[in-house]
DNA sequence: TATTTTTGATTGATCAATCAATAAAAAATG
DNA sequence: CATTTTTTATTGATTGATCAATCAAAAATA
C-alpha cells in the first residue's frame, strides 16, 4: 500500500509539474491528479519538500537502472559507451514530462543540499560509467578527460532535448539529433581506434 | 531615470534568485534589495511576469555582447572560436548569479513562450556564431553539423559550471575546467587542420 | 501649478501544513 | 469463529502566513 500510493503521488508530481508548471504544482493539484486527499502527501512524505526529493531521486534512479540495463548486455567499450548515450538520450529520457521535471530540478539544486546531493551522484555515476567505457581503449589520464567532456556533451544535449518540446513540433533537437552528435563526438575522440561497431 | 530604475530592478532580481532562490524572489524582497518600493515594478515593468522576462532579455543580451566585443578582434578562425569559448565559458558569465538566474530560467522556458523565445534566439546566436567560425575551417555541410556539437558541449559544461558552485569549493568544473575541455574538443574536431593558434 | 515618480498599506486569492474525524484493516481476545 | 481493541490509512476543512496586484496619497520634479 505504501509503496502504491508514494508511486502514485510521485507520478502525479511528475504530471503536475510538466503541464501545471513548476510553480502551478500545489498540493491540492497534485492529490487530485493522484486521485488522493492532499493530505496524504503528509502522511508518505512528511513534506512537500520529501515529495520532491523523492520525486527527483525517483527519476535519477530510473535513468541509473536503464543505464545498467543496457550496460549488461553491451561486450565491445564501443557498445558500452552507445549503450550509455542511448540510455540517457534515447526517446524514453527525452519524453517531455520527464524533461521538463528535470529542468526544474536543475534549478532548485543551489538552494537545496538534498537535491544537490542527488544531482552530483548523477553526474558521479555518469562520469563513472564513462570512464570504465573508455579504459580500455585510450589511456587512463585520457579516458577521464574525455569522460568529462562526453558527459557534459550528454546533458547539454539533454537541455537541448527539453527545450526543444517548448519550442515545438520541427523546432529543435530530436532524440534522434542528439545521439547523432554524441556519437560522432566520441567517433571523433577516439580518432582511429574507433571501428565500426559504434554505429553498427 | 527609467534606464537607471529597470537596472536597478533587474540587478535585485538577480541577485534575489541567487540568494533567496526563485521561489523566494517576491517583489518585496527584490524592492527592498533595490533599495525601492515594490510598487516600482508595476510601474516600469506592469508585471512580475514582464520583470522576469526582462531580466531573462538583459542577461542574454549581455552574453551576446560580450561575444561580439570578443569576435571583434579576432583573426583567425580559431579564435574566433576560443572567443566564443571565452565569452561563454569565461568566469565573468559563470559568475554563480548569472548561472543560478540561467538555471531558472531554462526552468522556466516550458511554461512561457517569451521565455522560450528569448532562449530559442539564445540558442540560434551562439549556432550561427559557431558556423560562421567554422565555415572556412571545414566543409559546409560539416560545420553546421559540428556546430551543433560545440553549442550543446558549451551548454552542458555551462550547466556544469552552475551545479559546481552548490558543490561547494573543491567539487565540480571549474571555469578553467570547462574552457578547457571545450578547446580539447574543437582541436579533436578539426583534426590536423586545428594550427596550435588555438591554444596560443 | 502640473506632471511624473514613488510609496506602502490594503485586498483578495492562494498556499502548505495541520488535525480532528472517519474508515478500513489487523491483531488480540473470549 | 465472533467480537473487541488497536493500528493504520484517508479525508477535507481550517488556519495562519504569504503573495501579486492595486491604488490613493505623497513626494519630487519640471
Amino acid at each position: 500500500m505504501e509503496e502504491l500510493r508514494r508511486g502514485q503521488l510521485i507520478e502525479a508530481t511528475i504530471a503536475s509539474i510538466h503541464e501545471d508548471g513548476f510553480a502551478a504544482t500545489t498540493l491540492q493539484r497534485i492529490g487530485r491528479r493522484a486521485g488522493l486527499s492532499p493530505g496524504l502527501v503528509a502522511h508518505y512524505f512528511s513534506d512537500k519538500t520529501g515529495l520532491i526529493e523523492a520525486t527527483m531521486l525517483r527519476i535519477a534512479n530510473e535513468l541509473h537502472a536503464a543505464t545498467v540495463e543496457r550496460l549488461a548486455v553491451a561486450r565491445t567499450p564501443f557498445e558500452r559507451l552507445d549503450a550509455i548515450v542511448e540510455a540517457n538520450l534515447g526517446p524514453i529520457q527525452l519524453r517531455p514530462e520527464l524533461t521538463t521535471a528535470w529542468l526544474a530540478f536543475w534549478a532548485l539544486v543551489p538552494q537545496s543540499p538534498r537535491l544537490a546531493r542527488i544531482q552530483r551522484i548523477n553526474e558521479a555515476r555518469l562520469q563513472s560509467n564513462l570512464t570504465h567505457a573508455l579504459k580500455d581503449v585510450v589511456p587512463k589520464r585520457e579516458a577521464a578527460e574525455l569522460a568529462a567532456g562526453i558527459s557534459a556533451l550528454i546533458d547539454g544535449l539533454w537541455l537541448r532535448g527539453a527545450h526543444a518540446h517548448a519550442y515545438g513540433k520541427g523546432h529543435g533537437l530530436t532524440s534522434a539529433d542528439a545521439r547523432a552528435i554524441a556519437r560522432s563526438y566520441i567517433v571523433k575522440s577516439l580518432g582511429a581506434k574507433a571501428p565500426n561497431e559504434l554505429t553498427a
